[in-house]
DNA sequence: TGATGATTCATACAAGCGTTTGAAACGATC
DNA sequence: GATCGTTTCAAACGCTTGTATGAATCATCA
């Protein structure tokens, strides 16, 4: 029964670094040290395999950097703060193979049959909390669309370092590229955003 | 002579649609209307294919949504609304075909050969206006470093909401989605950029 | 030990891929 | 109208792909 872990394990590697077509399924039994059958023998067939993987790689990442604990007394800034500098966290600063974040984001803007429980098991859950947070630092007349507008001009900032990281690269060389650590993006993009909250100017 | 510039048309529709391993010579070609071995013969191979229709499709895009003509006069806040509008204008409301864009975000995220030219000739350039432009918005004693972080925080907000469009129609539904305009869209990033430059609180 | 079900294995298959080829068709030039 | 370079064409090549198959191996339990 390991091997079909095994499997699941190096799927999602493979997948997230070459995408769907251009990974092979003899290259992945290779890497799981399995047999070219194992796929069809477990999987039925490699779409399945894929979106086995995808399921299995955001639950992994939420359980590798979790949300800090927070209490009934954590204002709001600071809610805020910590869920900027956890998702830059799981973006950047990454500790568990990367390839979980590729794929996640391959399934973004790309979406295959396996998005829609991406959508429910992974994202909705982490934009509601974000819109929750947000409802707490804008006026409370606020509408839930103007929210919700506020809420993806937060995940824009920290996603773009996620996706545009090789045109970062390309554009302000290696050398600056290093000072850009999980850290100080985390608290510019806060600041960033409680400066904009702050002021209240939300058409 | 014809024939080339087909080719190059339908591959980079087919190349956005599909991606780079996924879509065939073939299909390219029966669109195009062109034999199975025009490809070979206009441009080597197919790698060389898709770097020409990458090169093609950001030079079309960038004529096809102008940047409005500015005078010496016009204020810096102006310039960051219109500049807003124009790319959210090229990302949403897209005159054009929509795999111009495809095209882009996918050398963004899965850079290849031709993503070295695209910096350079297009990506770069709106970069360094964009800079400019927020130069005038910041304290004069800003570090060119946090420049370019406000620049990424815009450019985070415009991309986001071409990158994750699948995932924001999921969230919020498609009759809130229709109101997610490309002028409602544009207003919101600008002031809320501009809120959070206002506030002169950059780390 | 021997039988049974689960797993692994080497191998094969048909289909599709990018690419090549050499001849046919075309168009301009003299 | 013959010639020559350009463009098109049908056909095939060699290779890789995902998948299927049936035998071999293993583990478990009577």
């Amino acid at each position: 029964m390991e091997t079909k872990s095994r499997l699941i394990d190096v799927a999602g590697q493979i997948f997230g670094e070459k995408g769907y077509e251009a990974a092979t399924v003899r290259e992945i039994c290779q890497l799981a040290e399995a047999n070219l059958a194992a796929v069809n023998y477990y999987f039925g067939d490699k779409r399945r395999l894929y979106i086995e993987s995808v399921k299995q790689a955001c639950v992994a990442r939420g359980e590798e950097v979790p949300l800090p604990p927070w209490t009934a007394s954590t204002p709001p800034e600071t809610r805020l703060r910590e869920f900027i500098e956890t998702m830059i966290a799981r973006m950047v600063d990454y500790p568990g193979p990367i390839w979980h974040l590729q794929l996640t984001m391959r399934e973004m803007s790309e979406p295959t049959e396996a998005c829609g429980e991406l959508v429910r098991d992974f994202i909705r859950p982490h934009f509601l909390l974000l819109t929750e947070i947000l409802s707490h630092l804008m006026p409370s007349d606020t509408t839930p669309v103007d929210l919700r507008l506020a809420a993806f001009s937060v995940m824009g900032q920290i996603l773009y370092h996620r996706l545009a990281r090789p045109v970062i690269l390309a554009l302000v060389g290696a050398k600056e590229m290093e000072t850009y650590t999980g850290g100080r993006l985390a608290r510019h993009i806060a600041d960033f955003s409680l400066a904009a909250l702050a002021s209240g100017a939300h058409a």
